[in-house]
DNA sequence: CGATTTGATAAATGTTACTCATTAGTAAGT
DNA sequence: ACTTACTAATGAGTAACATTTATCAAATCG
């Protein structure tokens, strides 16, 4: 607790509206932390960037985390609103389909963002209850809810549970995501969202399809015999 | 660059062979670890717990993610060796529920350990060519072999590469791990192993029901066109 | 037993996130 | 216009770590 000495040197203050000065401070955050990642990115690097000195920036946030987690929402919240509603979207394949390709585009876009989001906030104490969560609900529910509907209505099988569904489309994309951002090969969008759809799609089938033409075969079969009967009666 | 001053109170030094050293260290580390995950342990706490000083460790290791990557990878090792062969398991989908079922027990034995390795070490520019690499490939390439074998002997749909089919299985396993210690909700091993093998074995069964559907359209139609060029004939 | 090597020790140093006393600029009151 | 009160920016400082290093106790060896 020593007594502090401080000196009168003081060059000239830039004066700014409160929201000009956020928004550069952010615009200058997601830049740093795109190119350095989470943990790389200096505090001091984002003030130098946003033309401030550091401590301003924790005039208007909390702490790192704090203006960081602020940059991702901003980021995935816009992200999200682009994309058009679900519902407009016809058979569940489909919307499996839609649903994996809009979430590799997002991730595909902005990957340092993402990994961020994903890997490093999620995994947060506090990350329940903050408004990312909410996010990344109403993003991960649309899901849930195609595949609930799917089993509700008998076109799925109901032995294995919606959550366990929606886990494997966005474990697999993630999953998929990361080993490319570690740079073990190249992988298309379009594949990967109709690979994963497919295999989903196809393995909760209740298989309706395939029941139904056995018994139409077995019906026509037997009015063909029926015909072939008659018409050898005639000759 | 100061000159350094120092003074002689030095009490007891203790004294081992470097073989106990380096596992003191590294059950300490472990233990710490453990408890607090990579960020929140402290080089001072584990060597508190291992009874040795700072300075001690770093004669020991380069550093601290040095350490707990040999932590990690002194677990992960030991976990694998004790796994039964894959091979002389009867059937694919009995191969992959096993799989699943291998990797979520060893990850649920130790999650917090599975979390550093799978999220923090992963992920890092430096993890190929590191020992832990070569470890989660060789993990891996099971599920791989697994799935191309089935592919090649037309038991599995070709239209859906093997490794897609590898990244839907530890996708699915990890997204859920890491879900289960947010906190939200519990969860089987049982039950995923079961689920997410079953998803992906119906997914990717060539269905020969359905081929033999299809021949036997083509008998009836050909027996139908039979029938009406005679009636045609007679009238 | 004395010299030399080994390796443990405690203090120093470097790096960052974060705090706070101080002051530049602004608005309000008279 | 001039004083006064307020707000926002500043940058030197602090704290919490990981990591380095000069020093010395113990072990080893000739």
């Amino acid at each position: 607790m020593r007594k502090v000495e401080r000196v009168a040197t003081r060059r000239t203050v830039n004066r700014l509206s409160s929201d000009d000065r956020i928004s550069d401070i952010m615009a200058a955050a997601r830049a740093a932390v795109t190119e350095k990642g989470y943990e790389k990115v200096l505090i001091s690097d984002i003030a130098e960037r946003a033309g401030v000195v550091e401590g301003t920036i924790y005039r208007y946030f909390e702490n790192k985390r704090d203006l960081l987690v602020k940059v991702a929402e901003a980021w995935f919240g816009g992200a999200l609103s682009e994309d058009s509603r679900i519902d407009s979207i016809d058979g569940t394949m489909n919307k499996l389909r839609h649903l994996a390709w809009r979430t590799l585009s997002i991730i595909r876009r902005e990957p340092v963002l993402a990994r961020f989001m994903l890997m490093e906030l999620r995994p947060d104490p506090s990350y329940r209850g903050s408004p990312f969560f909410d996010l990344n609900q109403r993003f991960t529910s649309d899901a849930l809810r195609v595949c609930k509907q799917a089993i509700a209505s008998g076109e799925f099988h109901d032995d294995v549970s919606a959550p366990m569904l929606r886990d494997m489309l966005f474990g697999c994309i993630e999953h998929r995501t990361w080993a490319f951002l570690r740079g073990e090969g190249e992988f298309s969008i379009d594949e990967v969202a109709d690979g994963v759809a497919k295999v989903i799609y196809r393995g909760m089938l209740a298989a309706p399809a395939a029941a139904s033409s056995a018994d139409r075969l077995d019906e026509i079969t037997g009015r063909l015999e029926q015909v072939t009967q008659a018409l050898l009666k005639k000759t």
